[in-house]
DNA sequence: TTGAAAGCGCTAACAG
DNA sequence: CTGTTAGCGCTTTCAA
């Protein structure tokens, strides 16, 4: 019961302290005889030792620790994975740190809490912040002086790293996609189109996608909400009750589809014969809905892999050169787009 | 940059680093005059003071942190979310434990893992284990001396607090149901059956009520593999090289459901139509299913949010009874099941 | 009501 | 090649 500490382990070796630290580190600039290597080893494994990380962190100034801070989509909501998006990312984020001996300290984030301090608190050796934030509270954190990785963000700043996915391509080539079938009105829906968001990229792209085909966009046609299955239903209604206008629809959410369709279908509006639709992500949903999702997928796994890396990379070179990363995208078809055809 | 210490505090403020402790502590041993208090808050606000959590931990022998061990569903998989479940549960662990303070330290964890480590290194002040593991690394962790709650795992020991559900009853009614809607061959299918695990339960209540009603349960009609989407179509090709020959299912997993629902669909299959099916967890996923999912509807959210509780009492109390937690269950109804009728 | 001092477990110069 | 020493930032007796 009584925790056993590095003078433990000393003792029954009966070496130093340091020299058991610098065995169990491997410190580079020390060099310590096989013999007494072996000795500590052994004290070490019959007593169970187990070094104290907060120890360690305290006097080496590094924690392998990373933070993550996922949002909370609604303000009101107390859950962060309304979107799958954010497992599957996690996940990730998850298993390529424990890969590299890092652990994970998540947290939520409530719009207007002071994030910094959970970082700050802990001595974390870098953050890894998933969506889009306020500028003022991105500021806050630089003062950290660990490296930052935001996931999804356009804010642009020499002091964080940035990854992300072809957000405006994505949804151009999603948008024609629809027009090259046929379509000559879509709708485009989304969660909320914030200032360095990702919706707002996707948005340009789909405006793009439209003029380049010579369609007007209309304004009755951009759906805005939240990221959820919730406002998928709501944008069915709407959808309806402004007339059922287009025949098609770009939701820039896969899990906004799904309440999409559902909505739909309770109002017996077929999909996609009624309404085809391209969505984005390509989380399992997409493959589980009825019909499958035809949609732009991006590399979750990728993503989260990439960001730990971000972040162990600039841990180490201490240099402070922003890096970018942008991964590609692709279209997957599946079964909730069919060729437009004139019904009137 | 320069990190602002308690000593920078006291000086700001004329007073003592130990004052300061008293002050942000609200230590009730000591007690500080107004007149102080309020210098040294403004000292902290003033020089944008954060304590220190890892130094904290170091002296007082509390971290504030909340160790949470979520398993790997498959040795093979990278993922800890194939299973929403998990991220719904997770999601209510964080924000219960945010509310109280504590951050949460997540790891997955490999069967043959050691994570005794990951919690001893940080001292956590309590571990959530969700799942069944096998014994002997249970009991290693007891050596940790910090509250440990099993969640849906049915190992009884004295040392662990246990929160999980009724899973024999809950499946006994799926089970019943399905036999009043006039259904006689029903399957059972699961994710792996294991000692102390929640399977084995729902197995039991399936085959009580299966025995009430006077109905064999045909060693055919049993499935079980993994708890995820990719087993669910592995199980609706079973079924069907199988002879197809129950009418209703009672399903472990509604993750799998979707992946049964799914591979049924493939091979032209209806759903209820041809097999209805009871399902169990009522995640998000119920809902956006094609059909709805009549399933077994568990509270997550509340299983969280007890578990995080059970180990903040048991910090707190610091007594050593073992507590259990058994969460209430119901049907929810909803499309996935039909009246059985003779087709022959 | 406050402060001085010891120490939590570890690392990192610096000696030897 | 190894040990001594001095902290890391905080809490907590104990004394004043």
């Amino acid at each position: 019961m009584k925790r056993v500490s590095i003078k433990d382990v000393a003792k029954e070796a009966g070496v130093s302290a340091s020299t058991v630290s610098y065995v169990l580190n491997n410190t580079p600039t020390e060099t310590i005889s096989q013999e007494t290597k072996k000795r500590v080893l052994e004290a070490v494994s019959k007593l169970g030792y187990v070094p104290n990380l907060n120890a360690r962190s305290l006097s080496s100034r590094r924690s392998n620790l990373i933070g993550v801070l996922i949002p909370q989509t609604e303000p009101g909501k107390e859950l962060m994975f309304s979107n799958p998006f954010y497992g599957e990312l996690l996940s990730s984020i998850e298993y390529t740190a424990r890969q590299h001996g890092y652990h994970l300290l998540i947290s939520g984030t409530k719009e207007d809490q002071d994030y910094l301090s959970i970082a700050q608190n802990r001595g974390v050796d870098g953050v890894i912040i998933v969506g889009t934030y306020p500028g003022e509270n991105l500021n806050a954190l630089k003062t950290l002086g660990v490296p930052i990785v935001l996931v999804d963000s356009y804010v642009k700043d020499d002091d964080f790293h940035t990854i992300g996915i072809e957000d405006k391509e994505g949804a151009r080539i999603a948008t024609r996609y629809l027009i090259a079938r046929g379509h000559r009105h879509i709708a485009f829906i989304s969660g909320s189109i914030r200032e360095n968001g990702v919706n707002i990229k996707r948005y340009q792209g789909y405006c793009d996608a439209m003029q380049e085909a010579g369609l007007p966009v209309d304004e009755e046609a951009v759906y805005s909400g939240t990221v959820d299955y919730e406002y998928g239903i709501t944008a069915a209604d709407q959808y309806l009750s402004r007339g059922k206008k287009q025949s098609a629809a770009f939701v820039t959410a896969d899990v906004i589809t799904m309440g999409l369709i559902k909505g739909l279908q309770q109002k017996h509006v077929r999909v996609p014969e009624e309404l085809s639709i391209v969505s984005f992500d390509d989380v399992y949903l997409a493959q589980m809905a009825y019909p499958t999702l035809t949609t732009i997928h991006q590399d979750i796994g990728e993503k989260g892999k990439q960001a730990v890396h971000l972040i162990l990379d600039a841990a180490r070179s201490k240099e402070h050169h922003h890096t970018e990363c942008i991964l590609p995208l692709r279209l997957v078809e599946r079964d909730s787009v069919c060729d437009w055809r004139d019904d009137s």
